[in-house]
DNA sequence: TCCGAGGCAGACCGGTCTGTACGCCTCGGT
DNA sequence: ACCGAGGCGTACAGACCGGTCTGCCTCGGA
C-alpha cells in the first residue's frame, strides 16, 4: 500500500509514466531527475514536493520515508536505466551473444558522451551510504542483477566460467563509468579492448 | 599560514604524525580516519572537534572552513595512501618495472582483506560532492597524479603508448576498488589477470 | 445533495548543520 | 612581573533536515 499496487509489480519508466500525472508519478518522475543527478544527500524532501507540485502529507502519505521514495527510485532505475537502456540497446546493436556484449560499451561511449551524464546511481549511492546502509545494500543487489544480465548474454556465447566473466567484466563496466565521470570520453573505448580479450580468455579452448 | 607551514611543503603520514601533538595535527588525524571512512558530508564539525579535543575557535583558526579542511585531507592521503600504502609497496615487492605494475595488485589483494576497507577517498569524495564542486575537481586531481605513478612505471618499462595504457590501468584498479566495495574480494585478482594482458599488448612489438 | 477521500498549502517540531562570538585559563618571552 | 598568543569550553545564530499535523478545497460516487 506504499507505492502503486493497483498498477503492477513494474514500476513504468519516465517516458512511459510522462503520460500519467497521478501524484506518485510525480513524485518519482521528479525523484528519478534529481537523485540521478545529483545524489541522496544533496536532495531534500522539500525540494523533492515542491518540484513535484506536491504537499507534503500527499508525499508521506504515499512514501512513508525518504529512504522508502529512494527504494522506489533505485527499482525504476533498474528498469529505466540497466534494462531499457543498456541491455536492451545493446542486444538491439549486436546480433550474436559476443557482439551483444562488447555493444554495452558502445551504448556506454554514446551515455558518457551526453552532457547530462549522471554516471551510475547504484555505485553512487552504495559510496554515498556506505554497503552496510540497507540504501547501500539494495544498490549492492542491483548491481548484481548487472552482472546476471551480463551472465545471461555469457552463457548464451557459451563462454568458460560465466560466473567469474561477469564479474570480470563489470570491473571494466564500473572502471570506465568513473573515468568518465572524471572526464575521459574514450574510456568506453579503452574497456571494450580489454572486455575483447577477456572474452577471447573465456572461449572454448 | 591555514595549514601548517614552518613544517615543510608536505604533510606527515599518519605515522610519523603520531609524535606531534599540536592541535593542528590532532585535527589533521581526525579528519584522515573520519573522512576516509565515512566519507564528507556524514561527519560535521561538531564531531570532528570534539574527536580530535580541539576547541571550535582553534578548529577555525587553523581552517578557515569546513571544506579547506577536506582539501588538507586530500593532500593528506595522496600522501599516506596513494604514495606510501600503493606505489611504495607495490615497488618494493616488485623487482622490474612490470613486476612492480602488478604488484599493485597484490597490494590490493592484502588491502581489500582489511577488517577496516574503506574504499578510494577520491572516488568517494567525487561522486559525493560531483565533478563540478572544487572538492571534486581536487579529487579528479589527485586520481589523476595516481595515474602519474603508473604512467612512470609504465615508461620505466618500456611500454608502448604510456599515457592511454596508465588510462586503461587506472580502470582495472578503479573498478576493482568499487567491486571490492560490494563484497568481491577476489576483484584484486580478476583485475590482476586482465592488466596482465593490457601488459602484453603494450610491448614493444 | 451530501459526504468522505485525497490533494494542496503551510505552520510547526526537534534535531543537526556550518560558522561566529565570548569568557576563562595557561604558558612563554621580555 | 607582566602580557598577549593561543587553547578550551560553550552558547548562539541562521539555515536546513526529515517528519507530523492542521486547515481548506475539490471532485466523484451514492
Amino acid at each position: 500500500m506504499t507505492v502503486n499496487d493497483a498498477e503492477g509489480p513494474t514500476l513504468l519508466p519516465a517516458t512511459a509514466m510522462a503520460g500519467r500525472d497521478e501524484p506518485v508519478d510525480r513524485i518519482l518522475a521528479t525523484a528519478y531527475e534529481l537523485f540521478s543527478r545529483r545524489g541522496i544527500r544533496d536532495v531534500g524532501v522539500n525540494e523533492l514536493i515542491s518540484s513535484s507540485g506536491v504537499s507534503k502529507a500527499t508525499f508521506y502519505r504515499h512514501f512513508p520515508s525518504k529512504d522508502a521514495l529512494v527504494l522506489a527510485f533505485l527499482e525504476l532505475r533498474d528498469q529505466v536505466w540497466t534494462v531499457d537502456l543498456i541491455v536492451a540497446e545493446a542486444s538491439r546493436r549486436g546480433n550474436t551473444p559476443e557482439e551483444r556484449l562488447l555493444a554495452v560499451f558502445d551504448v556506454f561511449g554514446d551515455w558518457f558522451q551526453r552532457e547530462d551524464f549522471e554516471a551510475c546511481s547504484f555505485i553512487n549511492v552504495l559510496l554515498e551510504m556506505g554497503a552496510g546502509h540497507p540504501l547501500g545494500k539494495a544498490s549492492i543487489d542491483y548491481l548484481s542483477r548487472i552482472r546476471g544480465h551480463i551472465q545471461a548474454l555469457a552463457e548464451e556465447a557459451g563462454l568458460d566460467r560465466p560466473e567469474e566473466f561477469a564479474r570480470s567484466w563489470h570491473i571494466l563496466m564500473k572502471g570506465s563509468i568513473i573515468s568518465a565521470t572524471e572526464g575521459d570520453a574514450l574510456a568506453s573505448k579503452r574497456a571494450q579492448q580489454m572486455a575483447r580479450w577477456l572474452i577471447e580468455h573465456h572461449r572454448g579452448l
